[in-house]
DNA sequence: GGGAAGATGTTCT
DNA sequence: GAACATCTTCCCT
């Protein structure tokens, strides 16, 4: 895999802490996936943290099944699952073993290999709809069910931290997740202040 | 540009 | 049978 230009590997720790401190500090870095000899890339813009207590809308929430047993493996493995018959939604696992916590990835800014991204989703005109949601993101890297458990350390989805946003923090908004009803009054969304690629206002 | 409807597999009640 | 961490298409303004 083509790793971004200066950009560098996470520690595993860096997905062994609080989830919502991952959902937050993971705001700027890349998202690669390999697909058909390519990579693809893309910025990762929006977040929302699903927690192990005090959390119903997480799908841990009501303990382990065989959908939901990915989220409760060690932090810094892919927890992708299907939703409403139709799309896959990309999860990165946080914290220690036994858990089932985990950071949705909601929307990344396409930064290469946008040609694939494209026939990934044959009718989308414009760049800004490639992936500005979670079920596009998904369509657009070609993630599927059989992605789901990928160590991002050394899989075909991987994490890579941007020197330049550890550095340089985003400004980052905090508000309550999106599409859900329980558990919907918590401040569990973090996306990039002003960044056209989110995926709702 | 916005609201409603439909798609459709898996899990839970 | 209902709900579900969604997206697209169609029709209206």
């Amino acid at each position: 895999m083509r790793k971004p230009r200066g950009s560098i590997k996470p520690q595993r720790n860096f997905f062994l802490r609080d989830t919502t401190l991952v959902a937050r500090e993971i705001l700027g870095h890349y998202l690669c996936v390999e697909s058909s000899g390519k990579t693809l890339t893309g910025r990762i813009v929006e977040t929302e943290a699903y927690m192990f207590r005090d959390d119903p809308a997480c799908h841990a929430s009501r303990g382990m099944t065989d959908r939901n047993c990915t989220m409760f493996e060690r932090g810094g493995v892919a927890y992708v699952y299907f939703i409403y018959g139709v799309h896959y939604c990309l999860n990165v696992v946080c914290g220690p073993a036994g858990e089932g916590t985990a950071v949705l990835i909601r929307s990344v800014k396409p930064i290469d290999g946008l040609d694939e991204m494209h026939r990934n989703r044959p009718g989308i005109k414009d760049d800004v709809n490639l992936a500005n949601g979670p079920g596009k993101l998904t369509q657009a890297f070609g993630i599927t069910g059989e992605d789901n458990g990928t160590d991002l350390s050394t899989g075909r989805i991987r994490i890579f931290l941007d020197p330049d946003v550890m550095r340089n923090k985003p400004e980052v908004v905090v508000a309550k997740r999106v599409g859900i009803v329980k558990g919907s009054e918590k401040p569990f969304r973090f996306y990039i202040k002003g960044n056209p690629y989110i995926s709702r206002k």
